[in-house]
DNA sequence: TTGTATGCGTTATCAC
DNA sequence: GTGATAACGCATACAA
């Protein structure tokens, strides 16, 4: 009455093969399943094979739980985004998931959606999990002094998408201010130096930033920037009604760049430059969007841009993370990583 | 030596409190801290009152392994989506946390990237965990195919999107022929008869059925149709070349109505008709999409369309999923969601 | 209302 | 190379 008893091996009681099951139909102990499925190269061969075969007869799927209590350990890690709808949260995902997948981890993702509350909710699901650690990527100042006042303890935090304090946190994001030097140089490069900004909502942390890299790109060559907009938003639309706005001042000359801040507001500029007034992008102005968006490679006029490299920021973020909970005393850091310039037809020449 | 023996209450041994830590530091039994996570109602206020204090001090978290050890279950589902850039997935996530939320639950997803080969991975690691059960959207027959083969067992799997054989799962999925009629109805509703239907690649199922409403509504018409075009892709750039070929016909009066089967390529084609041609929309012509994308209302003309209720949809699914764990004998259902017309500006009259 | 004792399914340690 | 056995941290009868 102590070890394997009389259980029905196949389908047991709760409906689920276990361990027991499998050793007890391949003729060995469970130490001798465990270790085919954790260290094979202490098994032999042929045992290999007799297990393996029971445990697909059996359709025995381990149970995680039991596996991480006893090992002590999970093999996942867990990642809490803002927002599934933007695409360069998307992309994080894809190379946190890459990075997951090389050191033979898993990832589980959650999503925010903007929401305070669910991201502590997940951030504490996570924790219960024991997962190895979680990153969470931010948007906003306000959810970052909402996580420094709540414990922060229990698990290894990462923090993505935005530059943290590195006395309490590891955390990965861009640098939006080059984006805008890199968008406005390229302008200048190209021949243009009657530029305008055309941002959003100040509120807007990126788009700021993005305005100050055009700034100084146009300060360091002694231009004066023609103008400085900012509509309600950041979309296509928006870019339409400010594209017939400028369009008398394109065709005066009094404007032969623009850079946007987005690239659906680009597209809706380049938009309504081409069609009601026939204005030539990009023989008569550039445009310049920034996210290597959709919108600015389906578009009828392809659209140049700035790309973040959301695939690497997820990436370095797990490696971020491993780092932390490898080393003992971790020094936090923070990675910036750089966008870069992507051309196409709207500010060829 | 048997319960609860010397442990520095504090941090412990392994850098994290344990229930039994509470317990001593609460001077209760490790049941009752146990009680007052899961049954607060059988303990004394007095006694929650202490317990919490301890939890607070000692910064305990519960282990979720051995928590889901113990009590055989999680409290959560997973969710595996076929591909994340697409927005009608992002909505299905939305509506499965919802309805996640709303029973107490929470939703881990993973994002397959139209890979088989992660579909199965994910679903096993779902598996693992031992989540209530597991939501999987497909887009493909093949997938479907390669499904029916595996193992389906230890877990308890619904399919979005596609409408499986109830013998062998839950299913919820959009009815994708209607949404063809809906269009086609609403543009002869608008006074249109000289139709044609834009699609893209046959291998797409839901485009062929979209097509195929299109067909019926007119037939029961008596009307015939001006065309049917398929361009190798379904963007905004493929609707932009396949609108410019079309600008000559609707000029001659020949067609006065386009039915697309994604708003990107009705953008594509509104955009190709107002911007060289200045053929009016919806003056001239009527145009419809499909989606209900940001493509559709982020556009200068905002272009009717056709909304399939992606966020019912992942609702709908978690509902059938946990029909399905609460009876025994359950009788596989599929469920289908009717979309609906969005009348913008491009079909107005 | 609270405490005691047993088991959840697995890994790890140690003998063999 | 293999097998017995003790944790892992918690939930849940059941007894008090």
């Amino acid at each position: 009455m102590s070890s394997g008893d009389q259980r029905a091996p196949g389908a047991s009681s709760t409906g689920t093969a276990g361990i027991a099951d499998v050793a007890s139909l391949a003729g060995v102990s469970q130490s001798t399943v465990s270790n085919v499925l954790n260290h094979r190269e202490r098994v032999a061969a042929e045992t290999i094979d007799r297990v393996e075969r029971a445990i697909s007869m059996l359709g025995y799927v381990p149970n995680g739980a039991a596996r991480s209590l006893a090992a002590g350990r999970s093999r996942s890690i867990g990642l809490v985004l803002s927002d599934l709808g933007n695409s360069l949260f998307v992309d994080i995902a894809r190379g946190a998931e890459r990075a997951a997948e090389e050191h033979g981890l898993s990832l589980l993702v959650a999503n925010a959606d903007g929401r305070l509350e669910r991201e502590d909710r997940y951030v504490d699901l996570f924790t219960e999990s024991r997962v190895l650690g979680t990153l969470l990527t931010l948007n906003d100042e306000t959810h970052y002094r909402a996580l420094s006042t709540r414990r922060a303890r229990g698990t290894v935090l990462t923090l993505l998408n935005f530059h943290a304090d590195a006395a309490a946190f590891c955390s990965a994001y861009f640098d939006n201010e080059a984006g805008g030097r890199l968008a406005t140089q390229h302008l200048l490069d190209t021949g243009r130096s009657r530029l305008v900004f055309v941002g959003g909502p100040s509120a807007l942390q990126p788009v700021a930033d993005r305005r100050e890299g055009f700034r100084r790109t146009l300060a360091a060559s002694g231009i004066r920037p023609v103008d400085e907009l900012s509509p309600d938003g950041i979309n296509r639309a928006d870019g339409w009604k400010v594209g017939h706005a400028l369009a008398a001042r394109v065709v005066t000359g009094e404007i032969d760049g623009v850079v946007a801040a987005s690239d659906l507001l680009a597209a809706g500029i380049v938009q309504a430059f081409t069609e009601s007034s026939g204005i030539g992008v990009p023989d008569i102005v550039g445009v310049i969007g920034y996210d290597n968006n959709q919108a600015a490679w389906d578009s009828p006029i392809q659209i140049s841009t700035i790309s973040q490299p959301g695939a690497e920021l997820g990436y370095a973020g797990v490696g971020l993370l491993l780092d932390d909970l490898d080393s003992g005393e971790h020094e936090h850091r923070a990675v910036r990583l750089e966008p870069s310039l992507v051309i196409r037809q709207s500010t060829g020449r």
